[in-house]
DNA sequence: GAGCACTGC
């Protein structure tokens, strides 16, 4: 249900009485952007051909603007939605503030988002910007999407695994939709020449019956991204048009080196103090790899100041990546003491995700760390590697935004030249499980032949089909099974995670895996700030069970939940926040990860309870909860190997027990494992101890013909 | 002895 937060301070209208003056300021900004001066051509090429590629730059406003467009351009009439969708939850939010107060309307009224945990709509949106994914999850529930007249995706030149399996949905949705509204009317003269063979297509690849999106009127397209190939968008909907609209960015001039760097941390460093000492004012951002190098390059920096000339010496750094406290990342945000020049040391976070003010230098070593996937061998990597033109642009980009600014590439132009165009999308470089499993559930039945964008290895989806059909969500000839493979579709976990609960409520432990599958769905628990390790770990020890890690979690997660119980009963929400932030700074928690935990825990609660699984504890009896582990990651087990490592059953490779795990040292003969990354070396993460003689009593169809 | 970035009715 729609909650409206802020409904109290709902003006008798819908409106917000707003200060003129300011609105006024609104009004002259929205005019004066870039996208502006084509409105019509744009309305009226959505409004004819039912699909456009809008490739616009930074600052043309084509987020912000193209849905009010829309919207006066009365494509809302009749209670229909123009549906926004954004890669990252907090844009769809922070766009659909700006745009509520640009139409002078209270946010959740005409304009709302939508995002997981946060639902900031109500019965009169009719503009309304949410997460990809969370689109995805509604067309499960109203598959032609009928609530929606346009559906605009926006950011889709960053093609995430979201991004491309939602574009194939919306080209079939829009196939069916349209189909029958000629069949029926006999116009929409579409210039989309993939009419011409409908009805084989839409049951052979799409998901949709004929004749069943008859009820609802054509859905319209648009597709948006900043890159410049707008032709693979336009080839993949049957040659759609496209529209460039300028951006408004600074100039940003490049630099790259004459020879190519060995060491790019040392030049990264070396690069700071020229930019400090020759050039004006202005703060800097250096593109990293991950927190190691972060570190380092602070120690280099660090180490390097006392030889400074002493007028010279001005300068701090800070760091910013994804697993940092949000207490220090809001650092990265602060302006710099009067008379120092800020560096900030940055993962890929600043590349799209955070924008931090004040930048005007860039330095971009050109390397970033990329998760990849052997379907081979299920092995998830994290690989450093060169980072793609598009990217590097984009990073460039980020010295642009206030003023005129200079980008430094620690290589030289040659090799720019070399680097591939754009980044490899990321559905050819993760384990497709969950997007199969929502594919089936949408009824697409033959996923090697589906209509993607650009197709998964065949391999890939073979290997993702067999480890559904393993678990018990498909049936022998690939079909979504009744109702494990319904059940776990509706989750929105990892198959794996689904697979446990369903089975925890028969090993009457549901209460416990609940918990164990929300705290691994989030990232780290734990934060171990370097100058602490020792504090840390003995904090972490008492939440430590000899089992494992999926007790650990658990003791986790009940402890917070025990000491909020007991002090906090007529307390605020905001004390007991505070309370929060405090228990886990004294524990080495991660707040932000513990508060997600709780979110995941309460949503998936809601899901389970619906479903009518038996919600139930095992108490003290932790091994019903560990064969319910065996019985449910079986596919994630290991054996004890003689030189102390380990051998994932599976698939045969050796593996080792990751330092931050509670059995690093413990080594116990039988385990199952969360999960297996590759960096250095193959770990497993989140083990936990099993007896042996389980897999073969609980997964026998998988370990019975082995011994 | 070590942790790219996102996301989910």
């Amino acid at each position: 249900m729609p909650t409206m937060a802020n409904s109290h301070f709902k003006q008798p209208n819908g409106t917000v009485s707003n200060n003129d003056s300011r609105r006024q300021k609104l009004l002259q900004q929205r005019k004066s952007l870039p996208i502006a001066t084509v409105e019509k051509r744009l309305v009226e090429e959505i409004r004819n051909n039912h699909i456009l590629i809008i490739v616009g730059e930074t600052g043309s406003g084509k987020t912000t603007q193209l849905p009010q467009y829309l919207f006066k351009a009365g494509f809302c009439h009749d209670g229909k939605l123009v549906g926004v969708t954004q890669p990252r939850r907090v844009a769809a939010v922070t766009v659909a503030k700006r745009v509520a107060e640009e139409c002078g309307v209270q946010l959740g009224q005409r304009v709302g988002y939508s995002v997981r945990f946060d639902d900031m709509t109500s019965g009169s949106t009719r503009i309304k910007y949410m997460t990809d994914g969370l689109l995805l999850r509604e067309a499960l529930l109203d598959p032609y999407l009928s609530k929606y007249s346009v559906i605009v995706v926006d950011e889709a030149h960053e093609r995430t695994v979201h991004t491309d399996v939602l574009l194939a949905l919306l080209k079939s949705v829009q196939k069916a939709r349209s189909q029958t509204a000629n069949e029926l009317v006999g116009r929409e003269n579409s210039s989309n020449d993939a009419n011409l063979e409908k009805g084989k297509e839409a049951q052979t690849t799409g998901p949709l019956k004929k004749g069943q999106g008859a009820k609802f009127p054509p859905l319209r397209l648009v597709i948006m991204s900043a890159s410049l190939d707008a032709q693979i968008f336009s080839e993949y909907f049957g040659g759609a048009k496209a529209v460039h609209v300028q951006g408004r960015q600074f100039p940003v001039d490049i630099f790259y080196t004459l020879h190519a760097e060995t060491d790019y941390v040392e030049a990264a460093m070396v690069t700071i103090f020229q930019i400090h000492s020759e050039e004006a004012p202005g703060d800097i951002l250096v593109f990293l790899t991950g927190q190691e190098e972060i570190e380092s390059v602070e120690g280099l920096v660090r180490d390097k100041l006392p030889q400074l000339p002493e007028g010279n010496r001005n300068i701090v750094t800070v760091p910013i990546y994804a697993s940092l406290p949000s207490e220090q990342q809001m650092k990265a945000f602060m302006p710099a003491p009067a008379g120092f020049r800020k560096v900030i040391l940055a993962t890929n976070i600043a590349e799209t995700s955070v924008t931090i003010p004040g930048i005007k230098y860039v330095v971009d070593p050109g390397v970033v760390k990329a998760r990849n996937y052997n379907p081979r061998t299920g092995i998830e990597s994290l690989n450093v590697i060169p980072t793609s033109k598009a990217q590097a642009l984009q990073r460039s980009g980020r010295a642009g935004r206030e003023g005129a600014g200079k980008c430094f590439r620690l290589y030289t132009e040659r090799e720019f030249e070399k680097l591939a165009d754009s980044t490899v999308p990321e559905i050819k470089r993760c384990n497709l499980s969950n997007v199969i499993l929502q594919l089936k559930a949408l009824g697409v039945d033959d996923i090697i032949g589906f209509d993607f964008m650009e197709k998964p290895s065949r391999m890939a989806i073979v290997k993702s089909l067999e480890e559904l059909f393993l678990l018990g969500a498909l049936t022998e000839d690939y079909k979504l099974s009744d109702p494990i493979g319904k059940q776990m579709a509706r989750l929105p976990l990892d198959p794996i995670y689904s697979k446990a609960l369903i089975l925890s409520s028969q090993f009457n432990c549901l209460e416990e895996m609940l918990i164990a599958v929300a705290m691994l769905s989030v990232e780290s628990i734990f934060f171990t700030p370097r100058e602490k390790q020792e504090e840390a770990r003995t904090a972490i020890k008492r939440f430590s069970s000899t089992e494992g890690d999926h007790i650990t979690l658990i003791n986790v997660y009940r402890s917070c939940d025990e000491f909020l119980e007991s002090g906090n009963a007529n307390n605020s929400k905001d004390k007991i926040f505070k309370n929060m932030k405090k228990w886990c700074k004294d524990n080495f928690v991660n707040g932000r990860s513990l508060r997600h935990a709780r979110d995941v825990h309460s949503q998936i609660r809601r899901h389970v309870e619906q479903m009518g699984l038996r919600i139930a504890s095992c108490g003290e009896d932790m091994i019903l909860f560990r064969r319910c582990l065996a019985a449910s990651f079986f596919l994630n087990a290991a054996l004890r190997q003689p030189d102390g490592t380990y051998r994932a059953l599976a698939s045969s490779q050796i593996v080792q027990i990751h330092p931050t795990s509670v059995l690093f040292r413990a080594k116990p003969d039988c385990i199952v494992f969360n999960e297996l990354v590759r960096t250095n070396q193959n770990y497993i993460r989140d083990v936990t101890r099993i007896d042996p003689m389980w897999l073969t009593e609980l997964a026998p169809h998988f370990y019975a013909r082995q011994d």
